[in-house]
DNA sequence: TTTGGCACTCAAGAACCAAGAGTGCTAATT
DNA sequence: AATTAGCACTCTTGGTTCTTGAGTGCCAAA
């Protein structure tokens, strides 16, 4: 059945209508506000037949028609059509976006912000997972004694460090010693390669004992593993109260409490990322029931991945009622996408 | 009037049955659930003479009464008692704070976690304000040629770092030359001291060009005044939605809406321990129309400070509706509390 | 100062009703 | 075979009315 068929463009009323109104539609209010040339009756018709082929449903007997998932799926996959930001819009975002430090951490952060803010939804922005790309520096730097910072420089001109506790009588020559060793033999390597065992092996040649070296090593390994944490930004849960379809507390209630625990949802992004099959700039999007996370059956989620050099990404997206402008949506998170990059890449020259 | 006087046992007796019922409790209610040697009546005029002195206040004609916002200021400062926590509530509090990492922002993060969900309520937890610590060492790394690493150690053991840009052809050698001369002058040096002149004097005698010097100088002055950035823990909003005060979708939005602004809270803090009288360890409690945040009129706020090393300390609080259990809140605060000052202790020796 | 008694108030819930939007189905039309 | 007009039926929504009961304030007596 091709895009022309009457029943895909009704379909497509209905949805655009629904996100419009939040009402159920009913054959009179599409045949107002869209002209189709047809009568009612004939629409009743269709939309009987949308309901058995699941793509619509009713609420309740004497109401119109929303979409069921199916119904939201067809759309996004075949009928909804994406177009550009206005102007202003962009020139609101990049406004917003540019006034903020330029840090990294900072960049994200606000990042999310903005996007949440734009629209009107729960953003979520995850720093780059970290453990494919490779340690390009390491360094030990005595602090005082019995205490030393771990820099490491990884590729994509990330930088991450970490206090950690060393021997008291270690000396910043020593300290160095062990450094430099390690770090010849960790160049390039990639993180999760990186093991206790490896670290023990590239220090072989030194002449400091042994229960010494061990314990420094421990305490560079744990900053290695760590170093590849991920942090999570999720901002503007409050958007979703005033959303009427969040106005039942119930419903909110099941949101925020599993939006609370950012972890779940990044380790779900992970997940899903996995699966993926298109290239790094298509979009995930889950509707409704496909979101396998408690209390996000009334959501859709979309998300996308944003570039940290050549090959290490993070990822951006939005959360919000299945009820969404998706076109909309997906362009603001193209442009925030679109800015984010821009700025990593002038970070980093 | 004192402690005796029946009029308070009576005010004691309502904010108690009020906050464990959320109900306006009655002449009756009162008789039956406490043990008053008088009758109803009595009891009737007592809670009259009470609402005259503006300690308690009826919703409607028809109800019982609920304490004010002066009704409950003088509970918590004068009828209260604060009692320790059982066993094994703190036996579950210092569990979930023990299995954290041993890293400072992990342990505070986690630690307003943990106090969020034992009170069920919102938790903060603010960095300490690093603006009067001084500056111990400062070191510049060169990471690659134009980018640098300011570290910079300030006094109770607090290390902090920032990614710069410098100019393409410095040599580390040059870099160290400044990095120490620098160090050499700030050393000791509160941070809020630290301003763009003391830096430029501090490096009258080398012989690199003024206009590079001047790039370097600047980028370590923002990484110096970024350094005392604030981080605020905010957790646990969702658990307001559980409680029946917020369950008007008005009010949770109001309240939601001002604590996702978490610098406007932690600003909101920074103002009132400045007039706070006592010493550290004491509680700021502020009720209801004292808190001077927009959307928290139906919240009570209490925060008290934790400390790093002798001078340097941070805050830590809740935020609930004013029909909290003060007594046993802070109780849970203060033992949070003092987890945090022994892992801190430990964590710098 | 305390108490019993009583009239009064008011929120909350139940029951009921009317209006309106929307449907499905049938029979006629193109 | 597709479309349409017409109509009976369903069900939500909102308003009105009534009842119930908890709680008060106040008066007069102890």
């Amino acid at each position: 059945m091709g895009l022309n068929d009457r029943k895909m463009q009704v379909l497509q009323a209905i949805v655009d209508d629904y996100v419009n109104t939040n009402e159920p539609v009913g054959s009179k209010a599409l045949i107002e506000r869209h002209k189709f040339p047809v009568s009612s009756a004939t629409l009743r018709n269709d939309m009987a037949e949308l309901e058995r082929m699941g793509l619509i449903e009713k609420p309740h007997t004497s109401a119109g028609r929303i979409p069921s998932d199916r119904g939201y799926r067809e759309y996004v996959d075949s009928l909804m059509r994406i177009d550009q930001l206005s102007a202003s819009e962009r020139e609101e975002i990049s406004r917003k976006i540019d006034e903020c430090l330029d840090e990294a951490g900072d960049l994200l952060k606000n990042a999310s912000s903005v996007l949440s803010e734009a629209t009107g939804m729960v953003s979520l922005v995850m720093t780059p997972r970290l453990a494919e790309s490779s340690l390009l520096q390491l360094k030990l730097l005595m602090i005082e004694p019995g205490k030393a910072l771990v820099v490491m420089v990884l590729s994509a001109g990330v930088v991450k460090d970490k206090v950690v506790r060393i021997p008291n009588f270690l000396t910043p020559d020593q300290l160095k010693e062990i450094s430099d060793s390690v770090e010849r033999s960790l160049n390039g390597k990639p993180l999760d390669e990186i093991t206790l065992i490896t670290l023990a092996t590239s220090v072989k040649e030194t002449q400091i004992p042994d229960s010494i070296l061990n314990q420094v090593l421990y305490e560079t390994y744990t900053a290695i593993k760590q170093a590849d944490r991920l942090d999570v930004f999720l901002e503007g849960e409050h958007n979703m109260l005033k959303l009427p379809d969040f106005s039942e507390l119930r419903r909110a209630q099941n949101l925020l409490g599993t939006l609370s625990h950012d972890g779940m949802v990044a380790g779900y992004v992970n997940e899903i990322e996995k699966e993926k099959t298109g290239g790094d700039d298509t979009y995930m999007i889950r509707i409704g029931q496909e979101i396998a996370l408690e209390g996000l059956e009334d959501c859709s989620f979309i998300t996308t991945t944003y570039k940290v050099g050549d090959t290490i990404s993070g990822n951006i997206g939005v959360i919000g009622p299945k009820r969404m402008d998706y076109s909309k949506v997906i362009s603001q998170i193209d442009f925030v996408r679109y800015k984010i990059n821009e700025k990593i890449k002038k970070i980093n020259e």
